[in-house]
DNA sequence: GATAGTGGTTACAATGAAGTAACCATATAA
DNA sequence: TTATATGGTTACTTCATTGTAACCACTATC
């Protein structure tokens, strides 16, 4: 993310959104697990990500000390991803919020609902005129 | 985030950051907690939130399952949030986000090595010059 | 009759995140 | 000599999120 007022905020819960409120970081974080990862398989395994975007996560993760890189003086390179002490304690977490996703995924409101709701100011005005 | 892509994706993390995904989410549910709690109080508990964007989250979460709305026919109009049992269900989790934080928040790169990395390339350039 | 309080909505502008495609250095293999 | 592979970077564009400020309906109070 990188909003200094949220890094610097009172409430602990809005301090962890400033590391990890982005939707791709779990995601990527959960991906390497506990595993060795280099750069192209993670493009690869992490779904829908970008090149780009990859690596600005990876550097972001990388600085607040989530991810360690090793880059070997190879050609062409290699460089090696996993997760630090403070990213290997996130995995408990994650899986936690995964297995509360497949149990409750479909607990939702319904179609329509939802339908209803967004009818509701329409209908207002027209019985205006 | 409302993004297809997500909420049909095949790894059950990505599926995840489909509704969990975006910053301000942990945080509302985190400050509802247990309570029934006013729009009015929302506003002015979450921190750094207009209240445009705290409506549309609402929405969303409602949405999803996670959070029940409670209108009152009075005037001035009176609206009551709380989590249904859904999102009940996260709140042991986002304790644990939070305990994660405050125990490896201090644990980051140090400015030093990201000002060094930020200049490899930079320095590689007017090598050439 | 004007004002305050509530829970929003709306239009518009600005900012931030993400996508696209081309490029780079280097060594090895064809 | 040319192509291939790797781990990126860069410039540019497009899309999504956020901020700002004004507005609405309704009642009670001053």
């Amino acid at each position: 993310m990188r909003d200094e007022r949220f890094s610097v905020a009172e409430c602990p819960m809005t301090r962890a959104m400033a590391t990890l409120g982005s939707k791709w970081k779990p995601i990527i974080i959960h991906s390497i697990h506990t595993r060795k990862v280099r750069f192209g398989q993670l493009a690869a395994i992490v779904p829908l990500i970008t090149r780009k975007v990859l690596t600005e996560q990876l550097k972001e993760l990388e600085e607040d000390g989530i991810l360690l890189r090793e880059e070997f003086q190879e050609a062409p390179p290699r460089v090696e991803y996993s997760l630090s002490k403070k990213g290997l304690a996130l995995l408990p977490i994650l899986r936690s919020i995964c297995d509360w996703n497949v149990a409750y995924e479909k607990t939702k409101m319904c179609e329509q609902k939802i339908m209803e709701r967004s009818m509701k100011k329409k209908t207002r005005v027209t019985a205006k005129v």
